[in-house]
DNA sequence: ATTGCTTCCGTAGTGAGGTACGGGTTTAAG
DNA sequence: CTTAAACCCGTACCTCACTACGGAAGCAAT
């Protein structure tokens, strides 16, 4: 695993990230990763800007970007398109503030079903199994679709 | 449409339940659901049993269940097993914990960098892009795997 | 009786983000 | 020099929950 001065072959630098070699390929397929030139029936060689490239798609990923958005933020990496930038990561913010609230609202009726069960029935039939019959609150309204 | 006293085809079933009649076929392909007889060279009819059972798994998809561990529940939902159904209910809650406070960790360095962003940096290159190219907080340490 | 919507049934495709396989080539270690 | 490991490349497969397709046959209204 000789390292010289930042040359790096695929798979020294996919461990380096802390991703497959697979991946690494699946990024260059989508068009996220450009592919080196290969010396003539030789092997491809990766420099640190690669490696720099596969951690700025693992923190966008990790920030709940889609392969897709991180391409469109790589276009407007140059630093003069931050305010494009900026507002796909604020409706990413929204996104992921609904996500948040409507698994707080999973989270409560979930709770109050553990409780009641928990609570201790005599042989009364359980509330838990009662209420999946009946419908958990509005669980099945179109208020908040399960896709 | 008539629905003489609880008595629906799978169209009707579907409709009044909310999903697709393609998605009343899976469940009974993913042995969710039982398929009535057929009437000799005639059409299944559904009643308000299988109606009910269809509500049992949205109720709980709700909830996070996924089709595989509904199938579990069903095969407790004869009520003398309320025990493991509420032991399944609180791995749950403990799984939607775990996810609501990881999108808080994500909801709070995606608002800081937007903040940051928007602040408005002269020249000075965007560090919505620099963090996003150093590594958002911890986002490439094995503590918050993407998947 | 004809039109036209349903039902029936099996099979196949979708999307997201990879992972696995297999056969051939190249390189590094001993 | 030999052999094991790593690379190259295309293609297939995986999960999850559906969704679509296609052709035959049933059923209701006009
Ligand atoms: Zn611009
Ligand atoms: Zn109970
Ligand atoms: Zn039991
Ligand atoms: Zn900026």
């Amino acid at each position: 695993m000789l390292k010289k001065r930042n040359v790096m072959t695929i798979g020294t630098l996919a461990k380096t990230a802390g991703v497959g070699v697979e991946t690494v390929r699946y990024y260059q397929r989508r068009g996220l990763m450009s592919e080196p030139e290969k010396p003539y029936g030789g092997i491809r060689h990766y420099d640190e800007q690669a490696l720099a490239r596969l951690h700025f798609i693992r923190a966008s990923q990790w920030l709940g970007f889609s392969l897709d958005e991180i391409g469109e933020l790589l276009t407007l990496q140059d630093g003069a398109h931050c305010d494009e930038a900026r507002e796909l990561g604020e409706q990413k913010l929204t996104s992921v503030r609904r996500k948040i609230s409507h698994l707080q609202q999973i989270e409560r009726a979930l709770n109050e079903l553990v409780q009641k069960c928990s609570a201790g029935h005599g042989d009364v039939y359980c509330p838990l199994m009662a209420s999946l019959n009946d419908g958990v609150e509005d669980a099945t309204t179109d208020k908040h679709k399960v896709r």
